[in-house]
DNA sequence: ACAAAAGTGTTGAGTGTACACCCATGG
DNA sequence: CCATGGGTGTACACTCAACACTTTTGT
């Protein structure tokens, strides 16, 4: 039977959003050895007496003030190398609404959002991690209602539409779009029909379920 | 910063293949405690300087004498309640042809292979990792390759249809099933006609990539 | 007035599904 | 001669993609 106590666990978030019609990620600005002054995920070791789910959103919570938001495991990658003791790290992705995020302030750590067509070259080779969350949430789109936590409660069909289209990267047809959802049954209609700052009073929609549904 | 050192990991491989037209998956049974005389699955520590990849190929290749196999990272599930020093657990899961295997000769442990839809209850709650294996498994059957692995090189149709009923657990129409596994071209045809035990002549197959493929 | 977003149907192509019979061989 | 598995085509339902104009409001 080989060693023990070789290795402990990190865990990782790749935080999504979605910010004037670009698929965002949350970084922070590392201040400590290794790769200081690089950019990187926000990131830890998980805690004894911790589950994995609850050290991710131990760590949303902390960027971010959010705990109520769609979070879930991606895959577990190698410890990267580097004069630590390597441990592999779990990375988890979430999807939250900008405007209900409230960066932590830090002194030295500046928390940023960075489109993901635009990233810089990452600690720990975080790049592939993004690369890989990406994927999986564009994946999920087509069968499952994730996108309930990039949006606020209520919107219209055209927000949801723009939210689709910032994370596929291209233009959807509206008519189309509008069927598909409705046909789901993703969302239901509300009474409301004003919105602040809108041109014109639209039918605002809400999730008929909040919670991470996987068709 | 959190203490460090509290948690090693550990790797576990849901090994599954084809028996007499049912999915069945090998156990080992267990004779130290925890769980003495239980049935689980195969696993144990990552060790130091290994990927959590090589550890699953580790596993794999002790249990069968496998290596050249479909084998893929699952999910992470957390430390299971216990005595020990908790680790969280990296599954994998595995296809093989088991007419390739060659189980270990162990004196006090005994591997067997079990049926999926008639599972005993596993040791460190392994019966749910079972359940997300086969998930998996069967949400890729649609768009992927991996039954390569639980094929001989060259096969029938019909034997490569039998393979995807004991996944999906259920019966396929044949000219539906041949159309689509054609239009896919996972498959090329090849020029060997007859095949030992057989009925009759029959066109063998074989996957035109033996890599994972994930279209 | 005009810019900006909301709303609304039809058609054609392609894909998926249901369904039944003949053939060659081994025993 | 019969049991076993190999091999083959069509019709219908459904899903998906392409496509343009009118309305309402804020500025």
């Amino acid at each position: 039977m080989p060693a023990l106590g070789a290795s402990a666990v990190a865990v990782t978030v790749v935080i999504f959003t979605v910010r004037d019609a670009s698929l965002s990620v949350l970084l922070i600005h590392r201040a400590a050895e290794p790769f200081a002054e690089a950019w990187a995920l926000p990131g830890g070791l998980l805690l004894p007496d911790e589950t994995l789910d609850q050290a991710a959103e131990r760590k949303l919570l902390g960027e971010t003030g959010l705990s109520d938001v769609f979070l879930e495991q991606l895959y577990t990658f190698d410890a990267p190398p580097g004069p630590t003791t390597p441990t592999p790290v779990v990375a988890y992705f979430a999807l939250v609404d900008e405007s209900r995020v409230h960066l932590e302030e830090r002194l030295s750590w500046r928390p940023a959002w960075f489109p993901v067509s635009d990233l810089p070259s990452l600690a720990f080779e975080n790049n592939a991690v993004v690369t890989y969350a990406l994927r999986r949430l564009q994946a999920k789109l087509a069968y499952s209602n994730v996108v309930y936590s990039l949006l606020p409660e209520r919107f219209t069909l055209t927000q949801l539409q723009h939210a689709y289209e910032a994370i596929l990267g291209r233009q959807l047809d509206k008519r189309n779009f509008r069927k598909r959802i409705l046909s789901l049954d993703l969302v239901d209609p509300t009474d409301q029909v004003r919105q602040a700052g809108a041109h014109r009073p639209a039918r605002l929609y809400r999730f008929s379920k909040r919670e991470p549904l996987t068709l």
